[in-house]
Order: structure tokens, then C-alpha cells, then sequence
DNA sequence: GCCGTCACG
DNA sequence: ACGTACGTGACGGCA
């Protein structure tokens, strides 16, 4: 699999170049032979790939041919040889599979010993890459859009029964065979569109890649200390329990702590608090409204206090034992590919990728998240990568020079917003200059930026002025990435990934300008989660190349964590962090910050 | 099923 | 006059 090296030094990096009007900076290496391609599907007793088994597998090798093989029906003709036949194919490198949602059939055939191999063709993954505004790339949809065609749903055919297999075996056939074939059908048609639109160097050496690095991710899972967690769990009880009953103490009632609806009558008119903001349906009870509402009064300290708390304990420290595993002990997240508007990854049941990092219940959550025995955890993150990309893309002098110098960034934007030497820069301006960065970076706005620094609009355009007075090349890129966004209705990643901007013509001002934050946005986001993918597919295959034990278990945007073999932490550590800093060459460097530990607490 | 809220990058 | 930082997923309340 050498294509993945092509996006590696492929090309010098152009600081000329803003926003990338050619799709890619890595020319196509080969479209894939076309030898028979095999389109399938699986029919399987549920929803969980890592747990549910096998009930048939639908077949496609030409259009108007397809099969089904059923293999645990509840009644009927099984075909008890048919896994071991089917074996050979699947795992035969030289078969191109065909398929919708890939990494789902990848995973249940991974339950019953079938290691998919060869070239894939994902047809949701090339319904996401030419358009990833969609919400919905489920095949029915991507039939509906591109064949004209309205599919039975699933649903209809299931009826009331319980599974796949109780379906009887006409229906079922009728279901899974066409299934098969209507994506045989579709990888056609939307490989010309992707090869069309510019995308089918991302399709083939990223997306389709990336679809057996998940695999592995979700099938290895995360191990968990779950007797630490149940402790926790009384822990944040106890703790609760005394806050409710201050809470109910201050305001003089009890009432249900979680509803908005009731807290707001406590807050706004039985105590008279100033109402500060309001939402569609009423008046704020946010983080940003009680922090100043804890200057005046007691009780919306107190909830502050309650309602961190009570989300520790109900989206993590309750949630997450539950999804441990029967049969393998540990936390399978499902890795989303075809989520995000800007090419990055979701994770889901659970959502790993939101794991709490903050304060003292941060560390007790994250040290939760423990090594296998013999094993060490190690955490791999991006430093600034974001920023890094925008001083690529956007060749600003200043940027590229500070991260060449690997100059504390936040610290040097404060000497130019401030005018003082950098032996002057106080914490406090230091934190004001690390939320302009970041608002930088989001298609900064004054209002924006008041609102996060909690200063007025115009000091707020001041530090902005101030900012692009020193970094014209980050002002240029801004201005090019809009004016590119409304001639071609799209904006594209450093790799070429496209994300169309509709609104951007709007006659609707704040629909409008909320278009402009997208398009400047997007290229920056985008190419830190192409970039992270190029590093994931690379370690990924030099791990197996070299015969290591080591594996990806999470991506958190800009980290990866990795389980180890103690035996294995000096080649993991200096593989990884070579693989990660030299995914792309870009003309800011890319640094990589290293940690391991016995949990992900002490890897960070 | 939507809303507000809040955990993360 | 309005109302905005970018990208997600999960929870409880409420209609």
C-alpha cells in the first residue's frame, strides 16, 4: 500500500497559495484496476458490529445478479459451509469489495474469523466526500439522490419481529440481495462524480485506508477500571445529595434542579435576579449567565457547583460502565467517517472524544481509562496544530516565523497586541491573546470576541485591528477564503476535501456572515483532520509492517492514544511522533507532545 | 422530537 | 434591530 507515502513531502509547500483552488497537493498515483469487484452485505441480529452475529450475507458480482446466503436463519435452509467458503473471497487481496457502510460488514464478518482484505469501495464514505453537509448518507437516501430510487426501507421488511433472521427467507433475500446490488450500482456513478469533483485521490488513499485503521480502533476498544468508577459514582452521590439540599435551603422550596423552566422561576422571580440573556424559549440559566449571577447571590454559585457534577456522574461515571463490553471487558466507540462537515471523525456510544480533562474530577475521570496488563498508555497531541495549518495556508511572515522558531505562541500574539517585549507579557494578557488565536481561527468577529473576553464590541475590534495590523497574511487568507467560497460555492482543504457554503450569497446578513466564519473555518479545521488521518493510516500500517503489538485505540482530533507493550514504549514512542510530525511537510512544523502511563491521566 | 445545557477538540 | 464565535454527542426535561 505505497499510495499512502504520496501524500507524504509530495510536493513543496506553495506560501503563495491561500485557499487551495486545485483539489489536492498530491498528484493521483493510479485509478484502481478495474478486476472484479465483489459487492456485499451483511444481514446481522442487531446493531452492534461488536457483539451481534451473522444472519446472511447478500451478494453482488455484476448488476441484475445478486445473492443471498442465508447462514442463521430462525427457520428454513441454512448454509452451514457457506462462512468458510466465502472466507477465501473476502480475504482475497486481489477481490475489490463493494460496499455501503463497509466498516460495519468489516466488523461483524471480524466476529465470525473473516478478515476483509483488498481494495474497498465505501459508497457512503463517496456520498460523504461529495457532499458532507448531508445528515443523512444512509443507503436509502444515497439511492433516493443519485439512482432515483425509493428503496423498501428496513423497517417495513423487519415488520414486528425481532431480527433479521426470523424475516422469512423470500423477503429476506429480496432485501439483502438488492442491497448488494444497489451499491454495486452506485460505486459506479459516484466514482465518476468523485473523480469529477477532484476527489478520488482523498477517496482511495484516505477515506477507504482509514476505513481498516477504525476497524481496528473500534474492535480493540479501551479498557476500564470499573470498580474505580462505581466508587466514584457514590462519591459524586454523596456530594450531590449535600449541594441539593443547599440548594433547596437558599431558595426555599425544593424543585427539580434540572429543569431550566423551574430554575429560572427561582432565579428571575422569586429571588428577582437580573435575567441576562435569553434563549428561544426563555431566559438563559447558562454557564456565562450564573458565573455573574454568583457575584450577587449564593444560589447560582451553587448550581454551578450541582450541575458539573451531575453531568460527570450521569454522561460518564454512571454512563460508561454500562458499555462495557460481555465479551471483551472494554469500551468499543463507534468512530463516525461520515459525520463532521469538515472532514473530521465523531465517536458515539460513547462519545470518546468528549471525555472530561478539566479540574480534579477531570484527572479522576481520565484515570479511569487504564492500560491492559503488560501495557502502558501512550498520549501523542498536535501542539497548535490549527494555527500551524492557518501559517501554511495562509503563508503569514510572522506566523511561519514564530512556529519555525517554536516561539510560545500565545505569548508572542500578546507582544504585538500589546506593543511590549515579551518580558512584559502578564498571564493576563497572555489568556486575552490566546482567545484572539482561537478566534482567529473561527472567522473571528468582534462581537465574538466580546463575548468570550467579556469586553465591549469595540475593544474587541481594537485587539483585531491590532491583529491583522501584524498578520496581513492571515487578513489576506480570510479575505480569500470568502471571495473563493461565493464564486465557487464551496470551500476545499489543504487535501482537496470540499465542503459547499450555500448560504454564502445570502441576502440575510448574520445568515451571510455566518457563511464567511464557515468558509474561513473549514480549510483550517479540515486540513488538522486530513492531516490526522494521513498520520492514522501511516502509523497504522507501519505497526503491522513491523510485526508491533502496539495499537490505536482513540482519536481525539488532534491526539491519538495508543496501547503498548512495555517491551514496545521506546519504538511506539519514536514511530508515532515521526509519523505524526512528518504526515504533511508543511512551512510551519508540526510538533508533536508525547506522554505514556499506566492510565490517560498519567499519559497526558 | 426538540430544547437547553455542557463535556471535549 | 437583530444576534454570531468553529466542530461534535449525550443528558434530562418537557410537550
Amino acid at each position: 500500500m505505497e499510495q499512502f507515502s504520496l501524500f507524504k513531502n509530495s510536493k513543496e509547500p506553495e506560501t503563495e497559495q491561500t485557499v487551495s483552488e486545485t483539489p489536492s497537493n498530491s498528484p493521483i498515483a493510479h485509478s484502481p484496476s478495474p478486476v472484479t469487484c465483489l459487492s456485499f452485505d451483511i444481514e446481522a441480529t442487531g446493531r452492534n458490529p461488536i457483539s451481534d452475529s451473522i444472519v446472511g450475507i447478500a451478494l453482488c458480482k455484476e448488476k441484475g445478479k445478486a445473492y443471498y446466503v442465508p447462514i442463521r436463519h430462525a427457520h428454513g435452509t441454512n448454509i452451514p459451509d457457506a462462512l468458510n467458503i466465502l472466507k477465501e473471497v473476502l480475504e482475497d487481496e486481489s477481490i475489490p469489495k463493494v460496499g455501503h457502510n463497509l466498516k460495519y460488514d468489516i466488523l461483524i464478518l471480524r466476529q465470525e474469523g473473516i478478515h476483509v482484505k483488498g481494495r474497498l469501495y465505501d459508497t457512503m464514505l463517496a456520498s460523504y466526500l461529495l457532499n458532507p453537509n448531508k445528515p443523512d448518507h444512509s443507503l436509502e437516501n444515497v439511492c433516493l439522490e443519485y439512482l432515483f430510487y425509493k428503496k423498501r426501507p428496513f423497517t417495513e421488511v423487519l415488520g414486528k419481529r425481532h431480527s433479521f433472521s426470523e424475516v422469512p427467507i423470500d423477503d429476506a433475500t429480496q432485501y439483502a440481495a438488492e442491497d448488494a446490488e444497489l451499491a454495486m450500482e452506485l460505486k459506479d456513478i459516484l466514482f465518476e462524480k468523485l473523480k469529477k469533483e477532484g476527489l478520488e485521490d482523498l477517496y482511495f488513499n484516505m477515506e477507504m485506508p482509514l476505513i481498516y485503521v477504525l476497524t481496528d480502533m473500534e474492535e480493540i476498544g479501551v479498557r476500564i477500571n470499573k470498580e474505580r468508577l462505581e466508587e466514584l459514582s457514590k462519591e459524586l452521590d454523596r456530594e450531590l445529595g449535600i449541594i441539593e439540599s443547599m440548594i433547596y435551603a437558599i431558595a426555599g422550596e425544593s424543585f427539580n434542579i434540572n429543569s431550566p423552566q423551574q430554575l429560572q422561576k427561582i432565579l428571575f422571580e422569586k429571588l428577582g435576579l437580573k435575567p441576562l440573556k435569553k434563549t428561544k424559549t426563555g431566559y438563559s440559566t447558562g454557564v456565562d449567565v450564573l458565573e455573574e449571577l454568583s457575584k450577587t447571590h449564593q444560589l447560582p454559585a451553587e448550581m454551578l457547583n450541582y450541575r458539573t457534577l451531575y453531568k460527570l456522574k450521569t454522561t460518564y461515571v454512571d454512563a460508561l460502565p454500562k458499555l462495557i463490553d460481555k465479551k471483551t471487558g472494554r469500551i468499543h466507540s463507534s468512530f463516525n467517517q461520515t459525520v463532521t462537515a469538515t472532514g473530521r471523525l465523531s465517536s458515539s456510544e460513547p462519545n470518546l472524544q468528549n471525555i472530561p480533562i478539566r479540574g480534579e474530577w477531570g484527572t479522576k475521570i481520565r484515570e479511569v481509562f487504564i492500560a491492559d496488563k503488560g501495557c502502558i498508555l501512550i498520549s501523542a497531541d498536535y501542539s497548535q496544530i490549527e494555527l500551524r495549518i492557518l501559517a501554511h495556508i495562509s503563508g503569514d511572515k510572522g506566523l511561519i516565523d514564530a512556529f519555525s522558531k517554536d516561539i510560545d505562541i500565545h505569548t508572542r500574539t500578546a507582544t504585538e497586541l500589546f506593543n511590549i517585549p515579551k518580558e512584559s507579557v502578564t498571564e493576563e494578557m497572555r489568556r486575552i491573546a490566546k482567545t484572539v488565536n482561537f478566534g482567529v481561527v473561527y472567522g473571528i468577529s468582534p462581537f465574538g470576541l466580546s463575548e468570550a473576553l467579556n469586553i465591549t464590541p469595540k475593544e474587541a475590534a481594537t485587539y483585531i485591528e491590532q491583529y491583522f495590523n501584524k498578520h496581513d497574511g492571515v487578513k489576506n487568507y480570510m479575505d480569500d477564503a470568502v471571495k473563493m467560497a461565493r464564486e465557487n460555492g464551496y470551500v476545499r482543504t489543504l487535501m482537496g476535501r470540499k465542503r459547499p457554503i450555500p448560504e454564502i450569497n445570502s441576502h440575510n446578513t448574520n445568515i451571510r456572515q455566518q457563511a464567511e466564519r464557515l468558509a474561513i473555518n473549514t480549510p483550517i479545521q479540515g486540513t488538522a483532520a486530513d492531516l490526522i488521518k494521513i498520520a492514522m493510516i501511516n502509523i497504522w500500517q507501519r505497526l503491522k509492517e513491523g510485526n508491533l503489538k502496539t495499537r490505536m485505540i482513540l482519536q481525539i482530533h488532534d491526539e491519538l492514544l495508543f496501547e503498548v507493550p512495555e517491551t514496545e514504549l521506546e519504538p511506539a514512542k519514536k514511530l508515532i511522533t515521526h509519523e505524526m510530525e512528518n504526515a504533511l511537510s508543511l512551512s510551519a512544523p508540526l510538533k508533536v507532545d508525547i506522554g505514556w502511563g499506566k492510565n490517560w491521566a498519567e499519559a497526558h
